[in-house]
RNA sequence: GCGAUCGUAGCUCAGUUGGUUAGAGCGCUGGUUUGUGGUACCAGAGGUCGUGGGUUCGGAUCCCAUCGGUCGCCCCA
């Protein structure tokens, strides 16, 4: 019973709310994930946003001061920590404001207009929950310096490509408000924040308690309570300045311009303060209790507030794991097995396999075993086909066999191999008459 | 922070009103067989029944607590 008395090594458990991903199934998070990325980046490249990258912990004020000091996010959600120096730092919970700061003291204002974009883990301490993460990654489009519609209009444009390209459009819809300028907002902040007090003893505890810190927020409550109330406070339209009302007009133009479709939701605000003028979420009911897949707007107000110059602002970001759960299965990329068929031959295989990996050809071969389990382990791999290597003789050449492991193999890739290959192949053969 | 629900093998799950050494499939390891190179079979390894208390002659099963997972509220991507 020694083995019982030995001290027990406790494995450390992953953090709550994060996630590990395994790729290599056609159904795998982790191959989503990074084709949500790699779909970004293309599509980021044909819009003429700049790669940037922003680090992942800054200065606590730097998230305190632009988001608010009484959100939520800052108040219980931030990763703060004291560093070793003393100093309070904090994991960032967004990119908006990283990006600000970097705007201003790296000197970024001498490109603006600026067109950046940029992906990676976010963290919020929040009861995780589907499509919610304490670690979560997002991809980001900022543009910074232009305080045109047109503006709105091209990133709102990169937005709705990106969900086609990645084929998750049908189900989601662009949603689309204004919060007009400074003057509109405030005279229509005033006029809920009346409408509400109207109605104070109606409003669901929680809405109460937006009222005082948030009053914008009780217009997209869910609680039934709250929703005749909300249903009948005022539009922002009847309080919007000439200004606002042109610019929204050209957003809404352009976006009809350009194909782009969209639906009017007056109850869609925002939490931040900062936001001015366009407002807007891409939503699915696919997603459970988190039906944004992609959010942003203009933020008008935000780098003027972190002491940098008056400078207009308009940006999105989206949720990747959220983005990688409506994407479908991906189709698997091509990808032969080598197999030896004897022991003797698994040094040729591998020099075989190294060959055709140093022509570009995804390939696999198995570190052990018989012919049979090669080719089990190939299977395993859904490789489209195996590549037998039967003989290696000096003088009479190599001698492959070419057997189909799929009903449907990528024929436009076995072409190549066998091309790449040369001699020896002894035809292609299929397990499936 | 609040609520609901679930924790049995690496994975997906059985386990009947509490009753001998806790099971299956898949996976893993080894073997036999087979062969238009997707066969079948055999064997083996692997489990503090999340954890800690309690009730009981006896707990995977009932009670309490605790820790996790999932989903919802809140917040938000």
């Amino acid at each position: 019973m020694a083995d019982k008395d030995k001290a027990r090594i406790e494995t450390p458990r992953p953090i709550r709310g994060t996630q590990d991903m395994l790729g290599g199934t056609p159904d795998s998070l982790a191959d989503r994930f990074a084709h949500v990325v790699e779909t970004f980046e293309r599509v980021r490249k044909l819009y003429g946003f700049r790669r940037i990258e922003v680090p992942v912990f800054e200065q606590t004020a730097v998230f305190a001061r632009s988001l608010g000091e009484s959100t939520d996010v800052v108040a219980k959600e931030m990763y703060t920590f004291e560093d070793r120096g003393g100093d309070s730092v904090t994991l960032r919970p967004e990119f908006t404001a990283g990006i600000a700061r970097a705007y201003i003291t790296e000197g970024w204002q001498q490109y603006a207009p600026l067109k950046v974009a940029t992906h990676g883990p976010l963290f919020r301490y929040e009861r995780p929950q589907k499509g919610r993460y304490r670690q979560f990654h997002q991809v980001d489009a900022e543009i910074i310096g232009a305080a045109e519609p047109l503006a709105d209009v091209e990133l709102l444009c990169f937005a709705d490509q990106l969900l086609k390209e990645l084929g998750i459009n049908e189900g989601v819809t662009l949603t689309l408000n204004t919060l007009g300028d400074a003057q509109s907002r405030d005279a229509w902040r005033d006029a809920l924040v009346a409408h509400f007090e109207a109605h104070r003893g109606e409003l669901s505890e929680d809405s109460v308690d937006r009222l005082a810190r948030n009053p914008l927020r009780i217009l997209d409550s869910k609680d039934p309570r709250d929703r005749p109330i909300a249903d009948a406070a005022p539009d922002i339209d009847a309080f919007l300045t000439d200004d606002a009302r042109a610019f929204f007009d050209k957003v809404t133009a352009g976006l009809d311009a350009a194909g782009v479709a969209w639906q009017r939701n007056a109850r869609l605000v925002r939490g931040l303060d900062y936001y001015r003028h366009t407002a807007f979420e891409f939503v699915t009911d696919r997603l459970g209790a988190q039906g944004t897949v992609l959010g942003g707007g203009r933020y008008d107000g935000l780098i003027e507030n972190m002491g940098g110059p008056a400078t207009p602002a308009v940006g999105w970001a989206a949720g990747i794991e959220r983005l990688a759960m409506l994407v479908g299965d991906l189709k698997a990329e091509p990808l032969i097995a080598v197999i030896p068929d004897k022991p003797e031959l698994e040094g040729d295989a591998q020099n075989i396999a190294y060959n055709l990996r140093r022509e570009g050809f995804a390939t696999i071969i198995a570190y052990r075993g018989n012919a049979k389990r090669h080719a089990e382990v190939a299977r395993k791999h859904n490789a489209d086909a195996a590549l037998y290597v039967k003989n290696i003789d000096p003088t009479g050449g190599p001698r492959y066999k070419l057997t189909q492991l799929k009903t449907d193999p990528d024929r436009e890739f076995l072409t190549k191999v066998l091309l790449a290959i040369g001699p020896g192949v002894g035809g292609m053969t299929s397990e499936h008459p």
